[in-house]
RNA sequence: GGGCGAUUAGCUCAGUUGGCUAGAGCACUAGCUCGACAAGCUAGGGGUCACUGGUUCGAGUCCAGUAUCGCCCA
């Protein structure tokens, strides 16, 4: 035990010490090992895989969430006896970090990657790994997460990097990963490519400019020129042709179906749009097919076009990507720099594509020498004004303003440039044919559809299912340095200035000689499994084995394992091979993390008792970058999926429904919130809050360090790195704070006012079981019989019973909020507000008090026990005093307590303290005292004054509330004088009418008879409406007919009690 | 443009398979410092369940449409 020395109960404070708790039981539960999960622990296995959070910074209240979640979860499991596995770490966020680092240098040193150079930037990089994945891992702690913290791994270490290579090595070899050019998102600023989750869009007020290009000996009749639109005329220097629709007619009598069609379901105030596009497509289709038609003959004559500024000339094509409905029914087509033009491209090989970007995003050496150089933005006007120079635009008459919708990179928020690049990709579709190979992506699909996974809330499965359906095989590669390098060697010297370099002639003839025997070596290793080959090959499917020369040249050479210094030392020699610059996309190993964490690729006791793991908690946005990949890496590494079950929580907005953001200055860190609210507060909170449906709305605030009263976040002060104050004026800084004046403001903590539930809830609980423990001096642990429970005793057990069910339930669920909600209800309500204060009588009788300690004793362990879970620090606190004074506890058969609440049976419903009877016989004692108590409230009765009262009800009803005769005393001030079916209701008396009951309260001094008449009538006419409207519903056949036997008989019930209310407010009324 | 979700008290949210005289916390009003708790206790006020139709004996709940908001995908 640990605390060995005796407490004095009057010591304890009445508030909640939530620091002293946390500081107490955190270290001391890791030291006792609670947490740790043993191979050969012959309990079954319950595991889950933290979803690694970034190292990019610190946690905000999203990780809160997600992580409370999990640890309820591990908590419960682990006292319901698994063996509970929540394995912990860190993801190296590879583009995130690298860009918060890179960010850092050059604010602090003025320096970029380059200065430092590969290593030194990546030995940059695991400094700040260093520092912040101590701060994460920290913060977990103080949330109180009971993760298994000896397994701590890290994306990029040691363990996950075999793991990574090892899957690199299969699907290299499986033909899934190949190397291809491909249109991507290029971001200028981090010099990388940014998958299309990395994008958002934003519309920014931009320009459409109508440029003509001229047509090359064009035939009589024909036009001169052909119009073209563009948002991004600095494009044109890299066109390489103009499209016009193959069947114009056609894709207008398309529109215009579809118009008519639109227009006969549009309701009324659309209409007249509608209308007005349908006549805007007619008329084109007179003034302009025509010209189309024969732009399109042009096209199949193989006309030519001068591309301005250029001096080259470039097709015009036929290509269902021009839309004859817009613009002037003519596209320009620019592949390596859009999107839908590379499709056109892929559909018109012959017109080539024409990079005209240098990484950085200046232009390159494909353009005309004045525009070298030039960003996108500079060329962008030099090419607008000399095109007007020209004469191929106009700026007074083809121009037009118009909002664009640009594409922006996550990380940067720099525009995201389409970009031709050579990339890495893991193809998602099928290989090959044959029901025996599904694609990775139909895998992943098929255990979702057939039930190997299911996702938690269902409707998220859609989503899932959808965007894996695409099949778009994954770009994995990044130019970036974090990460885990790809491990691909190709012969580095191919360009011919390094062969003829004067001074490497002989290292060349050297390489000249050597290559020859590297490529048997080659051919050796990949007998062997240690090395896979490949050529490098667009399209990805032939692969050449026979390693002739020429394709030696060109081969890509995957090595499978980093140790393998034979191989590495034989590439490497001479310069001859080099390793890719690339590295992974950080979900490469992320993906992984179900199994990697456990060992795999070696077969260790740990992926044999732990894998699968048995449920996975996370958040809806990354259910397609995080979730299907682990599910189609488990499935192919392992064959088996990671995991059953999928559980997406609900999102944290801010008061104003935004998502929470460091970079909007509206993010609460959830050490603010344990410091100031505690720990438990924070979780009970967030298990409160975490319904099915609705993301949770949180509104932000501001605590004034000086006074520690709150401001109310705006989104004007969000983001000011001061705040003053408005109760005291004493001023603080914020996030934002970087000048020297404002960082010597203390800080202000920005929390929620959403936490003071839990934080009272807490102290709520805690001074019931301060109560409790004052109450228990003396106890001594016996069984108690059935007969030796009273009224209450019985009503409280059956109550407990009730919610230790449906607690269970709702948690195996995952319907956190009902079983916080039950938890609270029952805790603040039936314990505290009944049973506790019932049961203060009963200490005051020293002969009562035995059984009601033993009641109470059971009672406050099992609520305990059932609170562990969501509120660990607050419950240890209490179990640990409990067994100072109640070392062995139980109703049966008692037994000592377990030394730590932690690892504490989760408590079984006793069937046999169930009993709705009693629930509804003590429901009548409450709406008594409920009738007394507004009876003194509305008559302005003193509290202390003693009141008399009297009730009026059956036989039973009178034989239930006597024994209660001194409760009411206790806790309402009133004498229960008599109850049954012969009171009658005395002069100056206030009465009530409840459940089938009529109160009648003796008020003496205070009565006001036409108060009270008031009162009464005010009640006779509810009832009487109510009445009216039972009694129409009842003479309705329908209803009588069709409703279910019961649902009739309730309203009947119902009915018949109201009538009787009715009757008893006359008689009062006739009686006053 | 497509998909998903939301709209219930001043605020933040519950409301299971339709049976409701629609609940909770905060805020508000009135009273209470009685040995667990003022982060509390007692009582109270406050809602055309976004709107329009439909199904049904019966709709906050199911269906269709409208409006507004949010998220995801293109």
């Amino acid at each position: 035990m640990a605390s060995a020395e005796p407490i004095s109960l009057s010591d304890l404070p009445s508030q909640y010490d939530h620091v002293a708790a946390q500081e107490k039981w955190y270290p001391w539960w890791e030291q006792r090992g609670y947490f740790r999960a043993e191979v050969d622990d012959p309990r079954p296995p319950f595991t889950i895989v933290i979803p690694p959070p970034n190292v990019t910074g610190a946690l905000h209240l999203g990780h809160a969430l997600n992580n409370t979640l999990q640890d309820i979860l591990c908590r419960l499991k682990r006292m319901q006896g698994y063996n509970v596995l929540w394995m912990p770490g860190t993801d190296h966020a590879g583009i995130a970090t690298q860009a918060v680092v890179e960010r850092r240098l050059l604010e602090e040193a003025g320096q970029s990657r380059h200065d430092l150079g590969r290593d030194g930037l990546v030995d940059r990089i695991w400094d700040w790994k260093a520092q912040y994945e101590q701060r994460i891992l920290s913060q977990l702690r103080q949330l109180g997460a009971s993760c298994d913290w000896q397994r701590t791994r890290f994306t990029l270490d040691d363990q996950c990097a075999r793991a990574v290579r090892e899957t690199f090595f299969q699907l290299f070899a499986d033909h899934k990963i190949y190397r291809g050019q491909r249109l991507v998102n290029w971001d200028t600023f981090l010099q990388t490519a940014v998958s299309d989750d990395e994008v958002f869009h934003d519309p920014v007020p931009g320009h459409f400019w109508h440029i003509r290009y001229p047509v090359i000996d064009p035939q009589a009749g024909e036009p001169q020129s052909v119009a073209i639109a563009t948002t991004r005329p600095e494009t044109l220097l890299g066109d390489t042709a103009v499209a016009v629709h193959p069947d114009p007619a056609a894709e207008l009598d398309k529109v215009v179906g579809e118009l008519e069609a639109k227009l006969k379901a549009a309701p009324e105030k659309e209409q007249e749009e509608i209308s007005a596009q349908l006549a805007a497509v007619a008329e084109r289709r007179r003034s302009l097919l025509p010209q189309l038609l024969q732009l399109r003959a042009m096209a199949v004559r193989g006309v030519q076009l001068e591309l301005p500024l250029t001096g080259r000339t470039i097709p015009l094509i036929a290509d269902p990507w021009a839309k004859p409905e817009l613009g002037s029914g003519c596209v320009k087509i620019t592949p390596a720099h859009d999107e839908n033009d590379y499709q056109v491209w892929q559909r018109n090989a012959s017109i080539g594509a024409i990079n005209i970007m240098h990484p950085d995003g200046t232009l390159n050496e494909n353009v005309p020498e004045k525009y070298r150089g030039l960003t996108m933005k500079q060329a962008r006007a030099a090419v607008v004004e000399d095109l007007a120079v020209g004469g191929f635009y106009d700026p007074e008459t083809d121009l037009e303003d118009r909002e664009i919708d640009l594409a922006h990179s996550d990380r940067s928020k720099t525009p995201i440039e389409p970009y031709l690049a050579d990339q890495w990709f893991v193809r998602m579709g099928e290989v090959g044919e044959g029901p025996d190979a599904p694609g990775l992506a139909q895998s992943a699909m098929d255990a979702v559809a057939d039930g190997r996974v299911k996702i938690i809330p269902h409707r998220y499965a859609k989503g899932y299912q959808d965007w894996l359906g695409e099949k778009r095989d994954w770009p994995i590669g990044r130019q970036l340095w974090w990460g885990h390098r790809i491990p691909v060697w190709r012969q580095a010297a191919r360009s011919p200035a390094m062969m003829q370099d004067g001074k490497d002639a002989e290292l060349a003839a050297l390489r000249q000689r050597r290559i020859p025997q590297l490529r048997k070596l080659v051919q050796e290793w990949a007998a062997a499994g240690r090395v896979s080959v490949a050529t490098c090959d667009a399209s990805g499917s032939g692969r050449s084995p026979l390693l002739a020369d020429e394709d030696f040249s060109a081969a890509l050479i995957c090595v499978r394992s980093a140790d393998d210094q034979e191989v590495l030392a034989a590439l490497q020699r001479d310069g001859v091979f080099k390793q890719d610059e690339d590295v992974l996309d950080t979900w490469f190993s992320s993906a992984l993390w179900p199994h990697s964490t456990l060992g795999w690729p070696e077969e260790t006791a740990e992926l044999k008792k732990f894998y699968p793991t048995s449920t996975l908690i996370t958040s809806r946005d990354i259910i397609t970058l995080w979730v299907a990949r682990m599910v189609l890496t488990g499935l192919y590494n392992l064959g088996e999926v990671p995991f059953p079950e999928v559980y997406i929580h609900p999102k944290i907005l801010d008061g104003y429904g935004e998502t929470m953001s460091k970079s909007k200055g509206n993010g609460v860190d959830p050490l603010d919130v344990i410091e100031k609210f505690g720990a438990d507060a924070l979780r009970f909170g967030i298990a409160y809050l975490t319904t099915e449906t609705q993301d949770v709305r949180m509104p932000v605030e501001f605590v004034c360090p000086h006074c520690q009263e709150t401001i109310k976040q705006t989104k004007k002060n969000r983001v000011l790195p001061r705040v003053t104050c408005d109760q005291c004026g004493g001023a603080f800084h914020t996030q934002w704070a970087r000048e020297e004046a404002d960082l010597a403001l203390p800080r202000g903590a920005v929390t929620s006012e959403r936490f003071e539930l839990g934080r009272n809830f807490c102290n709520k609980l805690w001074n019931a079981s301060r109560f409790a423990l004052m109450n228990l001096a003396g106890y001594q642990a016996a069984p108690v019989a059935a007969d030796q429970l009273l009224l209450e005793d019985r009503w409280l057990l059956s109550r407990l019973a009730a919610v230790t069910g449906e607690v269970t339930q709702a948690l195996a669920e995952y319907r956190y909020a009902d079983a916080a909600r039950e938890l609270y209800r029952f805790a603040w309500d039936d314990f505290c507000s009944f049973y506790v204060e019932i049961s203060k009588a009963r200490f005051a009788v020293p002969a009562r008090r035995a059984v009601a300690q033993r009641v109470l004793a059971h009672t406050l362990d099992t609520l305990l026990r059932l609170l562990h879970p969501m509120i660990p620090f607050l419950t240890e606190e209490v179990w640990q005093l409990l067994a100072t004074v109640a070392g062995a506890r139980g109703l049966g058969h008692p037994e000592p307590a377990a030394e730590s609440v932690c690892i504490a049976p989760w408590p079984q419903v006793e069937p046999s303290h169930i009993d709705p009877q009693i629930e509804q016989q003590f429901s009548k004692f409450q709406a008594v005292i409920g009738a007394v108590r507004n009876i003194r409230t509305e008559n302005k009765i003193p509290p202390k004054k003693e009141i008399y009262f009297s009730v009026g009800c059956d036989k039973p009803t009178a034989d239930l509330l006597q024994p209660m005769k001194n409760y009411f005393l206790f806790i309402a001030g009133a004498h229960l004088q008599d109850a049954g079916g012969t009171v009658v209701s005395s002069l100056r008396t206030a009465s009530k009418v409840v459940a089938g009951m009529a109160v009648h309260v003796s008020i003496d001094d205070f009565f006001d008879g036409e108060a009270e008449k008031k009162r009464l009538e005010s009640e006779q006419a509810k009832l009487a409406k109510y009445d009216q409207s039972l009694t129409g519903k009842l003479g309705n056949e329908n209803f009588v007919n069709r409703a279910p036997a019961e649902v009739v008989q309730a309203q009947r019930d119902k009915l018949a009690e109201t009538r009787e209310q009715l009757a008893k407010i006359e008689t009062a009324l006739a009686e006053l």
